[in-house]
DNA sequence: CTGATGACTATAG
DNA sequence: CCTATAGCCATCA
């Protein structure tokens, strides 16, 4: 049985939901938290169809290298980045030390959210 | 159905 | 570190 799109994307904005105040994680990362492997791209989709009253922090989500997705100097670039300097992210040239910041969700976690990572079925 | 696209990633040079 | 390439996969024309 396949997910539906909506489906697909409340999952993916239901594991955006989950990333902590001041940390970050990579659209691979989030890809694999809501079920769906080597799905990177389908959560850059499912953000850019993010409804705006959607209260999801769709800023703490970055390359896997630390850079941000969008063209640097864009509109979208400035607010990420002033949203993530806001919760403390330091940001240079672009991009954020993914050592230091990225989101490492513990087992704990995991038993408690879930609802895609292993609901195949 | 076919081909183009993209808020991605891994790898090679 | 940076560019080029090749996979990737849902979505769209």
């Amino acid at each position: 049985m396949n997910k539906t799109q909506a489906q697909r994307f409340e999952n993916i904005w239901a594991s955006v939901r989950e990333i902590p105040s001041g940390l970050v994680a990579s659209y691979g990362q989030i890809a694999a938290i809501a079920g769906i492997p080597r799905g990177a791209r389908q959560v850059g989709s499912a953000l850019r169809h993010l409804p705006p009253d959607r209260a999801v922090p769709w800023y703490r989500v970055l390359q896997v290298s630390g850079k941000i997705a969008f063209e640097k100097g864009s509109d979208k670039f400035d607010e990420q980045k002033s949203r993530l300097a806001q919760e403390g992210v330091v940001i240079l040239g672009g991009k954020v030390d993914m050592r230091k910041y990225r989101w490492e969700p513990d087992l704990d976690e995991f038993l408690w959210k879930p609802r895609g990572a292993w609901d195949e079925e």
